[in-house]
Order: structure tokens, then C-alpha cells, then sequence
DNA sequence: CGTATTTGACCTGCGC
DNA sequence: GCGCAGGTCAAATACG
């Protein structure tokens, strides 16, 4: 219909013109600060990243024996130990040692979650097709692994940065101050964007404004989905009103502005742009709570809209950029894309990004079907499920019990369930803290004492995106 | 004729 | 204050 694809047809519960969220040249919204690393992984990956990975693992090894990086601001600069002072060699040397040891601990870790996983797929699949022994080819299987990254992926991205300081300079920042107090969050403070919302100084504000505060945010919080589809039209199960239509700078598509008319003063509206560089992606975004009673099928993206606002900003992970739960989220429903998902907080409003164009590759097969262009119809209400489910944690105080005992229990669940709650679960504010517990009782039986995968093993081969490890890159 | 879409004008916020 | 870009309005138009 227009140069870009965007059909001004009907909107109905038949079909909709996909509307998309312009993205700037490089498919992110102007202004908008992509948390994940992608490309960069490599270098989050390098030895220099190792050598913080060992002593991080040690200081982490007496409450949580995972060596998992939890990388939220409490651990952000655990590399502490390059820290400037040149004669510091001797340190260097034993952490290389460690880190060899990691290593090897590593490998050792992921073969076990190899089989772990392996046994899950089985368990899954209910059928004798995927009777390979556990070892062959655990290299080049597609099977999906649980990709969990807690932690500041962005961080590694000096582009985002606006005070001009390098990562490297805050890893090398002293973790403790002469009064033995770990400043590094302070510090943190100080060098993250600033325009970036503080979500939860509401909370620390604490009040009743909180609730009218966040309320208001999430009120202008977006979901925005990326997703490759050759088909026109997706269905979200609402009716919508073309109101508008634009041409946004940087796009030769017309962006679409659509309202929902399912009830009079509904405030729901949405935009629909097709990505300037690949057409065939559709970039859809929601804004808004709808004020009235949903279909089943619109009730999945009403809930993506409202509670990934939600998640967002009420993020009670040690960071309170909301940035870090962004990244949980995605590695947990994206588990084997590194750039899937993000969550940006920043200004104007926060906005979820789901970015599904890049999953034809790595998702499992199943998932590879359920995303598929063919399919696409379904993805708001796939997304927005699995937003509402993860809304449905929200809040809670899960306790590591809980955590462990929930994680357990993915193993009886099919894959899209797993997908599904581990999403939820990942949402939860003290995910960061208690899964790592969770699954090292997961992974090693129950002793609690095992270890997971931690450091940049997961990037020093081809074949990352089919490992199963846990980064806080 | 009622409803939805189109499209230019207008409003608003932001950066310079 | 000005210009730009995003977002919205509303009259004109199209469609069933």
C-alpha cells in the first residue's frame, strides 16, 4: 500500500496492519539505549574479562557457589583486581591460576548442564527421535540452552555512555574504600546515564506517590516487538483505529498510528513501522493499559503492554536503572540469542523491545515454528503471555526455597512452558540472587555446592549461542 | 449512510 | 526563540 509496506486496511480481529516502531538506522529507537550486547559479547568475553571472573567466582563462593556473574552493581566491577597499581603481577598470576581452574571447572559444568538439558529435551519431547547418546555432537546440536545474562551487557557498549568513562576504567575502580564499604554501586551512580529513569528512586522516595508515580510511567511504557514476517498482518485480537500516519526521519516507511476502539476512551494505542533496513521486519509497538474487558487473545498483549511496564519499573534488582531485569528477561525468553530482547529505560519512557528477528537460528525448533513468519500471528499474544505470566511473580518475594523448587520442577514442563516460566521467574526482582542457589542445586543434584558455568567459556568458541551458561558480561 | 482510512494541519516537546 | 521531529486531530475521502 505504501512505500513501506504498511497496509491501512482494517483493523479487526481478522487481521491488522502490523504497525512499526520506527527504529533509527542501526533498528534502534532514536534515543534509546540498547542494553544488550550482541557483537560485543566477544569482547565481554576476552581474557581480560576472565581474569575478574575468577576472584569474582571466589568472593561469590561463600553464600552462592555458582561463580555465576551476577553482574548487577553489586558486582559490576568485581575486576577489581586490574586495578591500576602496576606492581600488582603477583596477583595476576594467581588469578590466571584460578582462572585455569575455572576454566576447567567450566567445561566440567557444561557438560553436566549439557546432560541436564538433554534430559529435559527427552523428557519433553515424549519420543525416541532424539535418541542420541548425551555426547554426541553436544557440540553442534541446536538444542537450546538456557542463556541467562544478569548482568550490564549494555555496560560494554561505551557508545551508550555519556560521561565518556570506559568500563574498563570502573572495573578497575577499588572495590573497597578505606571504610571497607563497597562504593562501587556509588560509583555506578555516578557514571550511568543519568537520563536513564531511576525507577526505583520512587521506591526508595517510598510513599504512596510510588504507586501514582509508576503508574503514570507505565502508562507511557511500550512494548515494542521486532519481528521478521512476510505477512502483512498479525493478529493481537483487538480492533484498532488507524488515526494516523507519519514519516518518521531516518525511514522511508510511513509509520502508523493506531488506537484501540474496543471501547470508548480506551487509551491504548499503537505503532507500526516496517524497519528501514529489513522491510521484512515489523517493528509493532504498544502503549497504554486498555481500560475495558479483552478477548483471550488480546488479553496476552494488554498484559505484555501493562506488566512489562511493570516489570521495568519496578525492578527492585540491586541496579535501579531497570536495566538489569531487562536483560534477565531476554536471556531467559530468548535463551539462545544474544540480542533478542532489550529493555530500555530511557527517556522518554521505558521501552521493551522484543526482538524476534534474529531467533529463525537459534531458537529450538519448536520455538523456531512458533516464531516463525508463518506464525507470526501469534506473537504478541506468545509475548504478551509470557509477560503476564512473569507479571505474575512480580512483587513477590520468592524465596530461594521457592526459586530452587520452581526451577526444579522446569524439568517437567514442555519447552514452551519452560520458556514460559522461566521467563516469569526470571522477572522476579531477586532472581539475580536466589537462581543462582536454585540452580546449583538444580544442576548438581541438590548438594547446592556444585558450580555453573560463569565466565566467558561460553564465548570462546562458535558455538555460544548453543551453550548452556549463565553471563554477566 | 455508517464506518474506517487518508492526509494535511496543528500541537507539543526537545535540542540548539 | 526557533526549528525540527514525533504525535494527534479532523476534514475529506473511500468503502461496504
Amino acid at each position: 500500500m505504501d512505500a513501506g509496506g504498511i497496509d491501512g486496511g482494517h483493523s479487526s480481529h481478522s487481521h491488522f496492519p502490523v504497525k512499526i516502531y520506527t527504529t533509527s538506522a542501526d533498528h534502534k529507537p532514536p534515543n534509546e539505549v540498547n542494553f544488550f550486547t550482541d557483537k560485543n559479547d566477544d569482547v565481554v568475553a576476552s581474557n581480560n574479562h576472565s581474569k575478574l571472573t575468577d576472584d569474582y567466582s571466589d568472593h561469590r563462593h561463600n553464600d552462592i557457589n555458582t561463580g555465576l556473574h551476577l553482574l548487577s552493581r553489586n558486582t559490576i566491577v568485581r575486576d577489581d583486581v586490574m586495578s591500576t597499581d602496576s606492581d600488582d603481577k603477583r596477583s595476576k598470576d594467581k588469578l590466571e591460576v584460578e582462572l585455569e581452574k575455572m576454566s576447567i571447572e567450566n567445561q566440567r559444568l557444561k557438560q553436566e548442564l549439557h546432560l541436564m538439558m538433554m534430559k529435559l529435551q527427552k523428557h519433553e519431547d515424549n519420543s525416541d527421535e532424539d535418541s542420541k547418546p548425551v555426547n554426541e555432537g553436544s557440540e553442534t546440536m541446536m538444542m537450546p540452552m538456557p542463556f541467562i545474562d544478569l548482568g550490564l551487557a549494555s555496560l560494554e557498549d561505551e557508545n551508550s555512555r555519556s560521561d565518556g568513562k570506559s568500563h574498563d576504567e570502573l572495573r578497575r575502580l577499588p572495590v573497597n574504600n578505606v571504610d571497607g564499604k563497597d562504593h562501587r554501586e556509588e560509583i555506578l551512580e555516578q557514571v550511568l546515564p543519568s537520563k536513564v529513569p531511576r525507577l526505583n528512586d520512587a521506591k526508595i522516595d517510598g510513599g504512596s506517590n510510588i504507586d501514582q508515580a509508576t503508574e503514570a510511567t507505565i502508562r507511557k511504557a511500550r512494548v515494542s516487538v521486532r519481528a521478521k514476517s512476510e505477512a502483512p498482518m498479525i493478529t493481537d485480537g483487538c480492533q484498532w483505529r488507524k488515526y494516523g500516519q507519519k514519516m518518521a526521519k531516518g525511514n522511508p516507511c510511513p509509520r502508523a498510528y493506531y488506537r484501540c476502539t474496543m471501547a470508548a476512551g480506551c487509551p491504548v494505542r499503537k505503532q507500526v513501522q516496517r524497519c528501514a533496513e529489513d522491510r521484512t521486519i515489523l517493528i509493532t509497538t504498544y502503549e497504554g493499559n486498555h481500560n475495558h474487558p479483552l478477548p483471550p487473545a488480546a488479553m496476552a498483549m494488554s498484559s505484555a503492554t501493562s506488566s512489562a511496564a511493570r516489570m521495568l519499573l519496578s525492578g527492585s534488582m540491586p541496579s535501579s536503572d531497570g536495566i538489569i531485569n531487562s536483560n534477565i528477561l531476554a536471556r531467559s525468553l530468548f535463551p539462545c540469542s544474544s540480542s533478542m530482547a532489550t529493555i530500555s529505560a530511557s527517556a522518554p519512557f521505558p521501552t521493551v523491545t522484543l526482538d524476534l528477528t534474529q531467533s529463525q537460528n537459534t531458537l529450538p525448533q519448536q520455538q523456531q515454528q512458533i516464531f516463525s513468519g508463518q506464525n507470526n500471528a501469534l506473537l504478541p499474544q506468545i509475548i504478551g503471555q509470557t509477560l503476564y505470566n512473569q507479571s505474575k511473580f512480580s512483587g513477590l518475594q520468592l524465596s530461594q526455597d521457592t526459586m530452587a523448587g520452581t526451577i526444579s520442577q522446569l524439568g517437567q514442563l514442555s519447552r514452551a512452558d519452560l520458556t514460559d516460566a522461566v521467563t516469569a521467574i526470571t522477572a522476579d526482582p531477586n532472581f539475580a540472587l536466589v537462581v543462582a542457589k536454585a540452580l546449583t542445586s538444580f544442576v548438581s543434584g541438590g548438594d547446592g555446592g556444585s558450580h555453573v558455568n560463569t565466565n566467558n567459556n561460553c564465548n570462546n568458541n562458535n558455538n555460544k549461542d548453543n551453550e548452556f551458561c549463565f553471563r554477566g558480561n
